[in-house]
DNA sequence: TCCAGTTACTTATCGTTGTAATGTAAAGGC
DNA sequence: GCCTTTACATTACAACGATAAGTAACTGGA
């Protein structure tokens, strides 16, 4: 039963390309500026046809956003690997999800910063559903976590640290994509000073971090 | 010449009752929801007199957001006077900062996080023109060198650690508006926290802040 | 082989939005 | 008393997201 197969692969075909065309659509001009009639019309469909492959525009941007940054995922255990220092991959996560974030700043401005749009109504979280992104928090946990089981930070609550550290973190990609025009310092020396800031202020009375 | 000046003063009477419809509109349903046509309706005027008062949308919306956010500046100057310890007034306003952007969301996001919509084409901000909201990296860089020139932060550099108060506090704010029900710990503690870990962490090396 | 049903679309349409153009009635100035 | 300006309303438009109603091609069973 080889047709039904082939039926499937193809309309997987067409899903990728409302997805490739969306994506392009929507990392020139922004989430807002892009319109499912512009994507239908570069891949050479109606526009209603996106419907039959997604519920509605935010579903599709949802899902665009949720693949891009899913690599990030990747890198954090890339790092993970590469370093055995539970402090310095700390560090290199903190600031691969900076640099991640500018590199794709539509993709970051929906997840983390739109949400509005989907989060409560439009979608259906049901009650204690995750949020979109929600997993880099719990990235930053475990590794808090083994940073306070090593000794290297202050044991005191875990919890509050990857809080602290995560909105730190979200403040230097969140207000460079708003403030693109300002005086900022280098990005990555920011995300860097953000980091070494917050991991400083809450080592171990006894030992200070270099 | 009377009459010209009542008008005056009339023609300011609708203007008012312009932003102050759109302004609940706007407080309860969010920017995006709030339509020009309801704000029309609530004040019983046709939608187009808006036009006459506002360039457009973005305007209006813009206006308010400034308006709403421009008592944090008085703030500020409370809790400059009422502490005389530049380290302690940088606490407090650093947490009047992200309480403010709790209670008034709507308008923070327009201001700190949704500039995208009117920053570069609608708005004409020519060249070197400030950003909204700019204001309060300002403020708080005047904080910060009142810190420094007392010996209470490290000197190395002013702007960068600014910067890297800002990023965190902001981070702080948006992150609690976009995921409102993710398991925070209390507010006023991250915040806290946040402060504080920076500020031990960019302490003088001699003298570990309390 | 025929035909009912499904699949994968398109076309037509709706309600709503921001906004521009046009119309209009009243008031002010000469 | 006429002309212009002011301060609005009315009408209209293009674009949007989304729905409903077609339609042509294909499928599977009798």
């Amino acid at each position: 039963m080889g047709i039904s197969e082939r039926k499937v692969r193809e309309k997987e075909v067409l899903r990728r390309k409302i997805i490739q065309a969306a994506r392009e659509l929507f990392a020139e001009g922004g989430y807002g500026n892009a319109t499912l009639r512009q994507v239908a019309q570069k891949i050479e469909y109606s526009p209603t046809t996106i419907y039959l492959h997604f519920e509605n525009k935010a579903e599709l941007l949802k899902t665009i956003s949720e693949e891009t940054l899913a690599p990030l995922a990747d890198t954090f255990n890339a790092i993970d690997e590469e370093f055995n220092d539970p402090i310095l991959t700390l560090k290199n996560c903190g600031l691969a999800y900076v640099e991640f974030g500018l590199r794709h700043p539509n993709e970051y401005r929906l997840v983390f910063m739109d949400s509005q749009g989907w989060n409560e109504e439009s979608m259906d979280l049901s009650e204690e559903e995750e949020m979109p992104g929600q997993w880099v928090y719990e990235s930053f946990q475990i590794l808090v976590q083994d940073c306070i089981a090593q000794g290297r930070l202050d044991p005191t609550d875990a919890e509050t640290l990857t809080q602290v550290l995560w909105a730190a973190l979200h403040g230097v990609v969140s207000l460079h994509l708003n403030y693109t025009r300002f005086a900022w310092i280098d990005q990555k020396a920011l995300a860097t000073e953000v980091i070494d800031a917050i991991i400083r202020g809450s080592g171990p009375k006894s030992k200070i971090f270099d």
